[in-house]
RNA sequence: UCCCGAGUAGCUCAGCUGGUAGAGCAGCCGGCUGUUAACCGGCGGGUCGCAGGUUCGAGUCCUGCCUCGGGAGCCA
């Protein structure tokens, strides 16, 4: 029996007899001559049966091929232009692994609450590998991004005591004889603390958000990096930003083009995606959106419609910077400039896809946050360890959030974050 | 929690002012030697989300409930 080789590798293999084994995705047959598309993970090839040319069995075999039966090929790979991707191979021998019945996906239109029932297997479609596909790239871009650039990863833990913002939006648990243990919505101060050790920093992992939110761009479980920099101020911040996602989408382009072309995303939004991103100071962007028709008022957060009409007139992600100190969290620092706002910036990304980076300067005066935590009715002793932090040569540092499955949702130009990752947790979904 | 929308065949949907439940796909049987979501012919398939009400008669009208989807709030 010729060597098994995986289908992305046959285009090299012109002329070889191999051994293939895979998933029948479908079948088509004209009388004597039928035809299989299979994959396996590495890519899709399409298998010529004729009659005449292969074993009775395997003839047979065909005909009971259904969609998702695995099964195992020997043939002659050989270029045809007739073949999806170039390459085919034609059979010598055909053999049944597994047999599939009544494989629920079907070529044709499903719902997304069918797909979701079914993720299990839906994961084997042809959109949703490359959509996973990129996600993996950026993910291995995120870490080498740091990497390179000599931060140190601190995983920060996801199980926490009263610690973060208000408890009201966390999943909670009990926790042996400690009570009630909560899990991380963020690792913020935790890389904080490591940031005074290390310099430069990272997490990368988890996070639970218990909020009851129904749109498509939430989920109650999701994976965030939030990199700290001690000596960075908020310009520093944003400018590690534009670099971060730049870069970020640069690979993307380079490594993961087929995938993106498969998904029919529009590549030249994303070669636009270079420093300098736009900045606009939050009170620049509620003049501009009030130009543009919106009913902001000064002094509100920007809703998910104010963020889409101001992103819309940039062509590339832009950043927004010092919004109002009362919409936003204790651990901001204060603009010296203007009292009223805070040292932070948001990353809107352009075609409607939202905030994917929440950043800001961390206050590091010990009394204004000691008053910042009192005004915010936090449990102080929760806050001790935090507070160390300014106690003990105190620094200025600064650091981001940003949201993987936004980022995915956006690089891959697909309508819902459930898609860019594999098991979404929702509101109503928790299964599979 | 609030506001909209949707539940009819395995799936996606149609079903008008109330009058005996339909299509495409999938499945099964047959045909075809180059198909590309193949095509052609045939066959089976229903507690119309649940409960109640109006009516001679309800998938259709009314009330309540359930489930799901989108959005608001919150955020990545």
């Amino acid at each position: 029996m010729p060597d098994l080789h995986r289908i992305e590798a046959l285009p090299r293999l012109g002329g070889r007899s191999v051994l293939v084994r895979g998933w029948v995705m479908t079948t088509r047959s004209s009388g004597k001559i039928a035809f299989v598309m299979l994959r396996d993970g590495t890519g899709y090839l399409q298998v010529v049966l004729s009659k005449k040319d292969v074993p009775d069995a395997a003839w047979e075999a065909f005909g009971r091929l259904t969609q998702e039966t695995s099964v195992e090929v020997t043939g002659l790979v050989r270029a045809d232009t007739r073949a999806p991707g170039g390459v085919e191979l034609t059979a010598a021998d055909l053999t049944i692994l597994g047999p599939s019945e009544d494989f629920p996906i079907t070529p044709k239109e499903h719902g997304t609450a069918f797909l979701f029932e079914h993720r299990h297997l839906w994961l084997r479609s042809r959109r949703q590998v490359a959509i996973a596909r990129v996600r993996h790239e950026v993910i291995q871009a995120i870490r080498d991004f740091f990497y390179e650039r000599n931060f140190v990863l601190v995983d920060t833990p996801i199980l926490t005591g009263a610690i973060g913002e208000a408890a009201g939006n966390l999943f909670s648990t009990e926790y042996f004889d400690l009570g009630t243990a909560y899990l991380a919505q963020t690792g913020q101060l935790y890389v904080e603390a490591a940031a005074a050790a290390h310099g430069k920093v990272y997490c990368f992992g988890p996070t639970f958000r218990a909020e009851k939110s129904k749109t498509r761009r939430h989920l109650t479980e999701f994976w965030m990096v939030e990199p700290e920099v001690a000596w960075n101020d908020s310009d520093d911040n944003m400018k590690l930003q534009e670099e971060f996602v730049s870069y970020v989408v640069a690979r993307s382009l380079e490594r993961k083009r087929a995938e993106l072309v498969d998904l029919e995303r529009d590549t030249t939004a994303l070669e636009r995606v270079r420093p300098p991103f736009p900045r606009i100071s939050y009170t620049d962007a509620v003049e501009k959106l009030k130009a543009l028709g919106s009913d902001i008022e000064w002094g509100r957060d920007l809703g998910g419609d104010a963020e889409t009409l101001l992103a819309k007139q940039y062509d590339r992600p832009v950043m927004v910077y010092n919004y109002p100190k009362a919409v936003k969290a204790f651990y901001m620092k204060e603009n010296p400039a203007d009292p009223r706002t805070v040292l932070n910036n948001d990353m809107l990304a352009p075609e409607g896809y939202g905030e994917i980076i929440g950043g800001s300067q961390r206050e590091d005066d010990y009394d204004r946050l000691l008053t910042r935590i009192r005004e915010e009715k936090l449990p102080e002793e929760a806050y001790s360890w935090y507070l160390d932090l300014r106690k003990y040569g105190t620094f200025v540092h600064a650091g981001f959030g940003l949201g993987v499955e936004r980022t995915v949702a956006w690089i891959c130009g697909i309508p819902h974050i459930r898609e860019a990752i594999a098991f979404p947790r929702t509101l109503y979904k928790l299964w599979p």
